[in-house]
Parts: structure tokens; sequence; C-alpha cells
DNA sequence: GTCTATACAAAGATAGAC
DNA sequence: GTCTATCTTTGTATAGAC
């Protein structure tokens, strides 16, 4: 592997697991096996690997990546739902450093504007992609065009606070909460 | 003011605001009008500083603090839920600090046990309160026993998120949101 | 209870050799 | 492309005077 991408998934890993300010250029120097003067002949700044990472982690979880519209129908729309939440929840349980990684983006987004922008992408890509699957499902006649921005808010809110909830593992019963988020979405739909 | 009180609140806006790494003991003591050494005489270290503030803003946003469960009747109930909800996040939004300071302590907590056990501690007396909250309710009538236990637990997953989301801006209708939960909540009761 | 002065460690970053 | 050596800053924390 290249020293570049040796040197992004060592500050993968450290960041998630440290945090931002509690990862050292040379903790990731010494890790990866090399100086720290080396990282900054490929970045030119902890602040830029730092960025560079936020974009390759930001990539990874587009909506799109989970959610594939095409594979909605009239009769498999809620199951199809469920599935590509709990399959999205399942990936981020497979790799705790997703979730850790995610949160300090959304702390430090408090404070670097430039980070904010980048957080507040990936959130309006569940929002507006929740959105059009919904006004797809009302095609398909398997619910209501009633409150479907506020549906697709829910919808967004609630799995992402899943992932989180699952990194600081507190009990709850994830699966549970999604299959009953989706239900209650496409309630009182048909006649 | 007392020092020690003063150096509190100093500290509590200054960690919310910066981050508990970003923060250091001189901008504290430069803030308060005191030397650096003058807060070891209150704190035996920075971390102890910061479990102190922890143990102060978690004892403000109990559920109870919000939630009473003696209001709340068969005609009530719903309007009540709502009000309650929407009180708790105008609190929030009118002292943004609060939201910082806990999604700080959220983000050390990953890394810190007793932070941790401090933060599930208020999880779970939300969890715990929707829970009674609700049983309540079944024996009022306004709602069947069924989930009971998702039911509380989407509750409270989703005020707290909207909590964060507020506090990054993210332009949710927040109020909708929250009017929506609880509606899907009680709704299918009544006979 | 609060100060000045200081010890000590570690961080981010740069200069310049190889 | 990677190194050694070093600069500069800043942090937490302590000793001891007042």
């Amino acid at each position: 592997m290249q020293t570049y991408e040796l040197i992004l998934n060592t500050a993968y890993s450290l960041f998630a697991r440290n945090g931002y300010e509690k990862t050292s250029l040379s903790m990731i120097a010494k890790e990866v096996g090399i100086s720290k003067p080396a990282i900054y002949y490929y970045f030119s700044s902890k602040e830029v690997l730092f960025y560079a990472l936020l974009q390759a982690v930001c990539d990874e979880i587009r909506f799109e990546k989970f959610f594939s519209i095409t594979q909605f129908s009239a009769t498999n729309f809620a199951d199809q739902l469920v599935q590509c939440g709990l399959t999205m929840i399942q990936d981020q349980r497979d790799d705790p450093n997703y979730s850790l990684l995610m949160k300090e983006f959304m702390i430090q987004s408090t404070r670097d504007e430039k980070i904010l922008v980048s957080v507040k992408t990936v959130i309006e890509s569940y929002l507006n992609g929740f959105e059009a699957l919904l006004q797809h499902g009302v095609s398909l006649g398997v619910l209501t065009g009633e409150n479907l921005r506020v549906k697709a808010e829910m919808l967004t809110l609630v799995i992402d606070q899943i992932d989180n909830y699952m990194s600081l593992s507190i009990g709850f019963d994830y699966e549970g909460l999604w299959r009953h988020c989706v239900s209650q979405t496409l309630q009182g739909a048909r006649s």
C-alpha cells in the first residue's frame, strides 16, 4: 500500500479511537512506521489530514450506498425499507470506528465551518433521499402523501441516532426501533 | 459569587464553545480573573473540574425536570406530552451551551468510563420516565399497551436527537417532528 | 485563598541533509 | 520521499511566598 493511504488508514482508526485532539502526528507516524515530518510531505497540516479523512468517510456513507430507490416496489416497499436500514445498522456495527469518527466530525463541526458543511451535506442526502423514496412510495400507493417532509426528517433522525447510541453501547432494541419507525411511517396507508 | 462557582460557570461556557481539549486552564483563569494555580485550589485537576461540571449539568436535565407525570390526565395527555417536549426544546434553544456541552460529554464518554456512566444514567432516566409515563397513559386509556418499551425508546431517541440537530443548526421542523412523533406514539388508541 | 515563578512534557511545524 | 535535529508554543501541574 502507498504511504499516502497508509497514513489515511492509520489516522482513520486513531482519530476514531482517541479523538482529533488526543491523536498526535507522532502517534500516527509511529504506527505507520515513518517519521513525523514524513507526514508533512503528504498533508500540509494535521487539519488537512483530518479534512481528507472527512471527505473519504462522507463519500462512503451517502444515502444511495444503502437505499437504492429502484429496488422498491409496491409489494416489497416496507420490507425493503426495513431491510436497507438494518443493513446500514449492521454495517456500522461491523466497523465501530465509523460511528466514532462520525461523532468526532459532528463535534468538530460545531467549531469548524468547513466540517459543518460536509456533515450537513450527508444529513441532507439522507433527508432528500428518504423524501424521494417516500414520494416514490406515494406513487406506488403504499402510503399517503401527508407529512412527507416530516416523515423523511423522522427517518433520517432515527437512523442517525440509532447509530450514535449503538456506538455508546446503549442497550436499545435497535432492530425493533427501526421496524417500528418504518411501520409507523407507512401506517394509515392503503384503502 | 464565590470563586468556586465562578470557575464552574466560566468552564461551562468555555468547554461548551471550545471543547474539552481546546480549553486550557489558562483561558479559564484569565476569564475568571484569577491566576492558573488558583484553580488548583478548588479542583485538583482539569479532569476533576470537568467531572464536577458533568454532574451539575446531568442534574439539571433529568427527565422529571421537564415531564411531571402527575400533570398528565386522560383529557390532556397528548397535549401535555407535546407541550413538555416543546418546553424542553425551547430551553435548549435558549442556552445553546447546554447542547454543546452535552455533545462534549457524549464524545468523551466513548473514552472515559466514568463519563459514560453519567451519560447513560441520563438517557436511562428518559427511557424509564417515558415508559412510566406511557404506562400511566395506558391506565388512563389513552393508548394501548403494545410496544411500550420501543415507544419509550423512540421518544427518548427523538427528543435527544432533536437537541443534537438543533445545536448544529440543521434546518429541520423540530416542533413538527415532535408533534408527529407524539401523535404516532399515541395513535391507534381509543375505541 | 491567591499569587509569582518555574518545572516538565508534548504538541505542531520547519530547515536542511541524504 | 524520508530522515535528524530543532524551533516555538502551550499545556498541566507544583513549590513556596504573601
